[in-house]
DNA sequence: ATCATTGCAAATCTTTTGCACACCA
DNA sequence: TGGTGTGCAAAAGATTTGCAATGAT
């Protein structure tokens, strides 16, 4: 592993991460950091997300659209709630990693290292537009 | 919605389903579905697994690599372990979703569709090979 | 006959990478 | 200085789409 350095694209990005405590895509990183640095590039962008994400800053997750999106990883140990009308995320802080599926896994001779929960479904608002459904 | 119709790829793709019960990309249904329509077309693939999956004959979920990955709706209800080493998948048929979990979501107003929990980690194949980890 | 479906190829979208130059330690 | 990081543009990989031809009902 080579030493991280401190570069200016490098603390934007995280800047970006620190007045937006939510699930980036690249996209949204891209252009909410060239507000601070116009000619940043994409691939800087995308390198950066990968990186700080190996260390261990930012946590990525792949959402059902293919795209993967990041967040801070000191946030509390939390999981999702995924509309499928607007994509909006909310946060879930119930955890059900539960003691019965923890000793199916161990059973398995599988080591666990982190999980992930998600509910797919429709936010308020998203069902009262489509009371039709 | 338009009406379904039979055709020769539709029907080849289940049968590469009902023959491999497990998750496979578009890749490897193109791959099988080649064996019994050599000319078939990965669109075709593309355009079936996308309205099957509509259909809810199928179920897709997008693994951490950003591939989609699909498998008969039919199967019991289940999670995934995924290996970190190897790739596998490894099914959990505990399923996580607890009381608490469904409050929370209720509270917020949410209408849950489907769910999907999903432990990264490595299989007892990786963990002896890696033991240097 | 009608209209969903197909094959093919081109296009799209997200992400990765090669390379020469810039910059942090 | 030396090697990491950056900008730019091209490449790669997965998926989608336009179009004319095919085929199911």
């Amino acid at each position: 592993m080579p030493d991280l350095r401190s570069t200016k694209q490098r603390r934007a990005i995280m800047a970006v991460f620190n007045q937006n405590k939510y699930h980036l895509a690249a996209e949204d990183v891209y252009s909410l950091v060239r507000e601070a640095i116009p000619r940043i590039s994409l691939g800087t962008v995308y390198r950066n997300l990968e990186t700080l994400s190996q260390q261990g800053d930012l946590f990525k997750t792949v959402f059902p659209d293919g795209k993967a999106r990041y967040e801070l990883s000191g946030l509390d140990h939390h999981h999702h709630m995924v509309c499928l009308g607007c994509s909006n995320v909310v946060d879930i802080s119930e955890c059900p990693f539960s003691q019965e599926v923890r000793e199916q896994i161990n059973k398995e001779g599988f080591e666990a290292i982190h999980h992930r929960f998600e509910v797919f479904g429709f936010c308020q608002n998203c069902r009262q537009k489509d009371s039709d459904r």
